[in-house]
DNA sequence: CGCAATTATTCAACAGCGTTGCTTTAATCT
DNA sequence: AGATTAAAGCAACGCTGTTGAATAATTGCG
């Protein structure tokens, strides 16, 4: 009980509710309850009072509260390819500090720990780090087989990272990591991110939770049959998304992805879809004319996606 | 806190837990507090002892609790094209007593409340009746603009339903019921209920949760596109899976849709596919050969599938 | 200016639900 | 019979939200 109230008006004053008063009305909570709750959360330096607000003509005015911005902080970090990108957010989930170091080529888990190792300060803000890498993996495990990276092989990355930082960890799919962080900045339920680069895939918010499906696996795009009998692709079928679009270019891409596209919003009935990955940034204008029945935009992040997710991993637990 | 645990104890001695000792253990819960739960579900008629076991060589054995299929009941209803299916359903789930009246064509959401007012009993045990019919609908709201029923638009079902009968009413579609039927009879994350008839749709249980979507809309499978440029389907699109699989039948039926249910599978990472509708029954062999790599089975409910669904819905909400 | 009216927030006593510590009950083993 | 073990209940307690009344900070009006 009292987690779960503390969380919703944590929640509530984020997505800006004003006072204790309108808490109460929000939460549906008693005046009271709502002032005992934002008296523990002021004491755990999570919220801070910031003023007064008129809200009728007369009587008292409401004091308005704030998410302490320096309250908590996370890390999130995303081991791309070819780089590590790591951010230090704040609780409002601002990148406070953000670092990019390379990682060379066939590089090893312990080289990501090395590299991890002096952009992480675990000092007594700081909840946790969250790990966004590619698929497959496990999430209740923290442990990853990510496609793309010879040698990792069911990696326990999760345990490797706390023992070495001595932070709690989270490991997560790049691509729910980039629908977190989506959802973060406005509110969404039903709503995917689609990732069009080498390959393709999702990151699913389904009613407002991240969708991660039996084994951790959900959100395997590419590989969604689209043309019966079409070209043969890595996975061993046939016209899977991935491998038809990869065969043409320009509108003709955009379509098939749109047909997609379409199709998934129809499936799960969702309400808004963001698109990124380089070939999306490459000609982002052909990809959203290709879906007019869908309400689709480019994401407004740049490469701190991925990474801002990965840290809310850990910030929304809060929340 | 109270409501929260009393249905996790419920779901727990549903689900085959034995006796207070083994909920305490299960639920995380120190054996006082499940005592006290225990006192007020058997108080409320929910549960009842039967008997002692023994658990280990020595000791006190342990009073077996179970739930009291007779201490509530709900009905389920389902408002087919032809035929309006009615079961009442015990705590258990277990159907106690069934009707079918066939429905005339062209039949209006009046000649539906007619047909329901006399095999529904507002008694005192009976929490409420759930209605299943064909998309697409508004979940929370109650209201049904069915396909294929000419004449039904944007009709207030619940409402009627609840001001005729005086009882509680919940309206889904008759997928989501499906899977809630389903989901019943064993233990199911992330699984999918797909009829194969003249359309073709999809129940979706997603993290153990019926999946609707922002509109209530979710489950659309026929008008996923397997075929760029394939045939033209009743949506105005082409390629469909409901319009290549209608073009063509047998064998090659199966495998088309068993390309669309691996794709589903793929992309949600389902555990478990259970197949309904009128095609399959006719020849399942065939459709459950054409997806070797699912874990898939046909409905093990007869006609009952749906409305028990729907029944469920209502019942639910204790467990 | 001073007091009533209004709105926000807090104080104090209370109630519900699960926990802790200990007791009672019901069985087996020696 | 008495010791041992396991299940379940009793009593007191603590935490969290509720209820009813008080206090604080404004505006409006005589």
């Amino acid at each position: 009980m009292r987690s779960h109230n503390d969380r919703t008006v944590l929640r509530l004053v984020r997505s800006g509710a004003v006072s204790r008063a309108s808490l109460a009305a929000e939460a549906g909570l008693t005046p009271q309850a709502v002032s005992k709750i934002v008296a523990r959360l002021i004491a755990a330096g999570l919220l801070e009072e910031t003023g007064t607000v008129r809200s009728a003509a007369r009587g008292k005015p409401r004091t308005s509260l704030r998410v302490a911005a320096g309250g908590a902080h996370a890390y999130g970090a995303y081991v791309d390819r070819d780089e590590l990108r790591v951010v230090r957010l704040d609780l409002i989930g601002e990148v406070v500090s953000s670092s990019v170091v390379p990682l060379a080529p066939m590089f090893t888990p312990a080289d990501v720990l090395d590299a991890l190792a002096p952009l992480v300060s675990a000092d007594e803000k700081v909840l946790g780090l969250g790990i966004a890498i590619a698929g497959p993996l496990d999430f209740t495990g923290g442990v990853v087989s990510p496609n793309g990276l010879p040698g990792w092989n069911a990696v326990p990355l999760r345990e490797l990272a706390r023992e070495r930082l001595g932070l709690p960890v989270v490991v997560d799919k790049d691509t729910n990591a980039a629908v977190l962080a989506e959802a973060w900045r406005r509110p969404l339920a039903d709503a995917a991110v689609v990732f069009v680069g080498t390959g393709l895939g999702v990151g699913l918010l389904l009613g407002g939770e991240v969708h991660r499906g039996a084994r951790s696996g959900a959100g395997e795009f590419g590989h969604t049959t689209i043309q019966l009998d079409g070209p043969l692709c890595v996975c061993g079928r046939r016209g899977c998304v991935e491998a038809v679009h990869a065969t043409v270019s320009g509108a003709e891409a955009a379509r098939v992805l749109g047909a997609a596209v379409v199709s998934l919003v129809q499936l799960l009935d969702l309400d808004q879809i963001v698109l990124s990955g380089r070939k999306v940034l490459e000609s982002p204008e052909l990809y959203l004319k290709a879906m007019p029945e869908v309400d689709v935009s480019v994401t407004s992040y740049g490469p701190d996606l991925v990474p801002v997710g990965a840290g809310l991993l850990v910030l929304g637990e809060l929340y």
